[in-house]
DNA sequence: CTGAAAGCGCTAACAT
DNA sequence: ATGTTAGCGCTTTCAG
């Protein structure tokens, strides 16, 4: 899987053949073609076209006039090459369906954009040889920096690749690979949610969270638990469930904990959970909140089309990842000016419940 | 805005100072040091790591061993210099935020993956401008080929400079831009939804497409007519209004055509409009289908969510993503081979209609 | 089977 | 203000 084959030998298009190509579309024009013209050398033409201080003004115009003319696109391969930086930036994250990922991603490409970098994305699918992969890919195309949502263990060589460049990690955080960090406060928002729930008189809350090898797994469920601590009440483990974001898993994990805990309230402990977790109480045909007070994780347009509205918690995607891309943008300056980035610097934001319609207060 | 600069000079990071950059972190091993670490010529190495027929067993194990232990990683920019093609394909879209671009992504990163192929995320924002921003860019970076979600008008850079690749358009189609294309049969689509509604009894049908400029406002429109041309009643232009996909474009034309000309069903020509829609919907507190029957565009999670579901079009993104993804590496590979890529392809996927419980028979 | 050398397109010293 | 030159890392003839 994470073989350290240096060259792709797994492409489907064979580079032997790719290589011929474009030939044979058309040789694109490049600066010596421009200089050819004019009649003046290339360095000449690099610097008009760069608006070096010591050219002409009438020979920046010429030579702008002929590159337009003739279609020239500067070749950021031969330029890479020779400044060691390229103005790519990776977003390695496990999915990119779920809209969360999607906004994120969205978001930092606009924020690269701006800075005049071009994000490339890359799926994960939560799986450490994937994820070796593209980072090796990176550094291969000389990436100016990184974003990751990394999986629960990198491989080996991820660990010692990834160092050779800027790189934030976002959402999950490992320790281990001490980086900056950006992610949401995990503990604080279910912390929130079952206290909510605590506060309305609930007792038996279930709680159905996402793989606990995680960062945000661990931080979630620790946030159930504190929750009753801080009420002064024992926790009792066995409401406590986790399991693949997959309808399977999800559908398992509650019809079990419905059947023998008769729990009164349930928290979901990921996006991807509370998706399943509604399909879940719908086929079950449950009656929200009578039957049972339901708190989503991630808040979304169909939020309020679920039963009377659905209560859940709010993330703060779009400040996450406007933080994440400026801060990459920042770091990668930095990186180019030879600074040592400082000590890695993490960032929580803070989720907020919104109560809606799907939870009930017990009290009388 | 689409001023022909060649090298990007709105960039936040200058490049000057770019290029002092990660020689800070660490200057990566090359083939060079590989070759002097071995004793051998860089030639060797090279061969050895692709797997060249003429080269002994011993050195391959050698050389992969070296290759491994100092964690060297080919430099694609200097690869894709030599070879003149990348690995990188690009996916230039108005936008990833909704759930169909987003899916979309992540199935073509799935299929480029497979094949070798890097992808590319470009948000165009349906500005011309930046669409031709993003082309320019993946000209520059050399990249092997271009799926592309046109906007309304795309300038003439932009058309200039794509012919230089192969690439394909999706979803939207623009004639002109004369290349392969896969879209969703956007007029079957309205068609159906409108002759379900005009079958169960329904005759003062509005409709709220997006704008006529692009393909698909333009045949989902005519989908709308279709309908009641082949049903043998005449259409009523005012039933028809396009608007920008926000909020509040949708809420005037919808407030408007409710107060005068009391329509008994709407049918949605857009997946942002469509949830524009229901939001204004609810707003006005309707009871659908009593007051109104609904219709909407894109069958997603939530669709079931809305009312006690939502009658709807459900699109087979999954297959235009994977058609799209494939048809790009056999066109990136023929181009690799000088094929003369032949006949502008194009291929329509068939929506099909959802009828859930938004929906109600006018007749007796 | 391996080495030497040239060159892809661009940039940055170093000349003029 | 402009020209010359060297070289980034890799591949690919052409020679052994």
């Amino acid at each position: 899987m994470s073989a350290a084959i240096p060259n792709p030998s797994r492409a489907l298009v064979p580079r032997t053949v790719l290589a011929a190509s474009k030939r044979a579309i058309a040789a694109p024009p490049t600066i010596k073609d421009i200089a050819r013209d004019l009649g003046v050398a290339a360095s000449t033409v690099t610097r008009a076209l760069q608006g070096h201080p010591r050219i002409s003004e009438a020979m920046r115009a010429k030579v702008a006039a002929a590159a337009l003319a003739m279609g020239y696109v500067p070749d950021s391969t031969a330029r890479t090459m020779r400044t060691k930086v390229s103005r790519l930036v990776g977003f390695i994250a496990p999915n990119v369906e779920d809209n969360d990922s999607a906004a994120i991603a969205c978001a930092m490409a606009d924020c690269c954009n701006r800075a005049g970098l071009q994000l490339v994305l890359a799926v994960s699918n939560d799986d450490p040889g994937q994820e070796a992969a593209h980072i090796r890919t990176l550094i291969g195309a000389r990436a100016a920096g990184l974003i990751i949502v990394p999986t629960a263990s990198p491989t080996d060589e991820a660990r010692m690749l990834i160092r050779r460049l800027p790189y934030i990690q976002v959402i999950r955080r490992l320790a281990e690979l001490d980086s900056d960090y950006i992610v949401f406060d995990d503990e604080h928002a279910i912390r929130e949610a079952t206290k909510h729930l605590i506060d309305t008189g609930h007792r038996r809350i279930a709680y159905l969270g996402s793989l606990a090898r995680l960062s945000t797994g661990m931080h979630r469920v620790e946030g159930y638990r504190k929750a009753f601590k801080r009420a002064g009440i024992a926790v009792d483990e066995r409401y406590i469930r986790t399991t693949a974001p997959d309808g399977m898993g999800v559908r398992e994990a509650l019809h079990d904990m419905l059947s023998t805990l008769a729990p009164t309230a349930i928290v979901a402990g990921g996006s991807r959970i509370t998706v399943a977790m509604l399909q879940v109480i719908d086929a079950l045909k449950l009656d929200v909140p009578r039957d049972l007070s339901v708190v989503g994780f991630g808040d979304h347009v169909w939020s309020n089309w679920w039963r009377d509205g659905l209560t859940t918690v709010c993330l703060p995607i779009q400040e996450l990842a406007s933080a994440a891309g400026s801060l990459l943008v920042r770091r990668v300056g930095e990186a180019a000016q030879g600074i040592a980035a400082g000590p890695a610097r993490g960032t929580r934001f803070r989720p907020r419940l919104i109560p809606r319609s799907t939870t009930r207060s017990l009290k009388t």
